[in-house]
DNA sequence: ATTATCTATAGATCTATAGATAATGC
DNA sequence: ATTATCTATAGATCTATAGATAATGC
């Protein structure tokens, strides 16, 4: 039990901004200089005093970051009210975008990272949250999709989902020079978007399968 | 003119071996050392007798492998057979997973981590070919939906279609410990789903617009 | 004689720590 | 007296190079 309390401040001030460096540029391409400089010159030892190694706070930064986003936007709540599964897949999407978009993109940006190269560091934590979401995509892709729709065509289509949840438009307007042209998206329009391009292509295969012999149960 | 061959033998198992390292762990994540080990026991120092330095190496790691994709699977002369524009989508859509999925994902495994972290080695080669691809994919999509839809709704299904052609589903799922229990995905299944997601969620969204007054041209 | 490969190492960069100093709250 | 911050630096890692040695083809 620490007597001091400024202590506690510069140990949120850091997690938050290796948060954003972390999430801008992955765990190896982030140095220690970074983080206390995006704080607003901290002394660099301060990490280590504070996380001991670069490691752990790479991990409690994510842990702090998914779980800002998961308390801002919950997302059990939310479903249990839903009566369809076409609800549960609205839901999910905004709950996902809304996750992802706010607090600078930092649970995204992590997430991406992870998926470009994977630190090791993360693997228990995140496999909880990432393949839990997709899990439960897969449990509602199944019941919009009925049974005659066979299970690679469903796994398929919540990589599908999944690829619009994740891909980080932020980053790949950054890159184009002529970004500035058009406006950045709105949010809401975004979600909307999404929402509906997911339930056509799940429709569209939907009608596929519909369409031939409904007594043939098994087309693999 | 080198008046020895072997030299051009090894230049080239470098070049391959470096696009396959850095297509895994991204620029600053790969070592000079990775590099020579994943080439089998060749010594280091000839990365900067044939490249003089690491960027270099990058550079022309991409540029082989991005041309070996193209060379590979051309799109222009396909496109060019195309008479309507959904039949151009289908061809954009199965060329770039072609290009992806093929020489061990190479290509998209370093686009991936471009988009993550850029390395600003690779921005102008980079930008002709990846903005070229979604320069190429709006100007499809404006195409198949009208002028009924407005452009921003245009603009997000591009970066809809393009997540779904960017997304390493290997990578993901050789990331899940429950991995082993579905098989590897067939690609040309994959391409299927993916085109008949990608004209589903276009149909989806013209129809939208659609039914809307036909008289009022702006929605915005 | 020319090109390719290897050895050894300088120099840059970064993490983590030891030890000194400053600030806080009893 | 305890906690927080700063200084200085050891040690690890990595890139790039200088210079030596080996292999090739005239």
């Amino acid at each position: 039990m620490p007597r001091r309390k400024d202590g506690e401040e510069t140990r949120n001030k850091i997690l938050k901004a290796a948060a954003v460096m972390f999430a801008r540029n992955g765990f190896k391409n982030t140095t220690n200089a970074d983080i206390v400089n995006q704080c607003g010159g901290i002394n660099a030892a301060l990490i280590n005093y504070y996380f001991s190694d670069k490691a752990t706070l790479y991990q409690q930064a994510w842990e702090y970051a998914y779980s800002e986003a998961v308390r801002e936007f919950p997302l059990r709540e939310k479903l249990q009210k839903c009566h369809s599964p076409e609800e549960k897949l609205l839901t999910v999407i905004e709950t996902s975008l809304c996750r992802n978009a706010t607090s600078d993109s930092v649970v995204n940006g992590m997430i991406h990272h992870e998926i470009s190269a994977m630190t090791g560091i993360l693997t228990d934590l995140y496999a909880r949250t990432f393949f839990d979401m997709q899990r439960l995509l897969r449990s509602i892709v199944d019941e919009i999709l009925g049974n005659r729709v066979p299970a690679i065509e469903k796994d398929l289509s919540v990589y599908s989902i999944l690829s619009m949840l994740l891909i980080p438009i932020r980053k790949i307007r950054s890159m184009d020079h002529r970004k500035s042209e058009s406006p950045d998206f709105d949010l809401s329009q975004r979600i909307r978007h999404v929402q509906q391009f997911a339930l056509g292509g799940l429709e569209k295969l939907k009608q596929q399968y519909e369409k031939t012999d409904p007594c043939s149960g098994i087309l693999k």
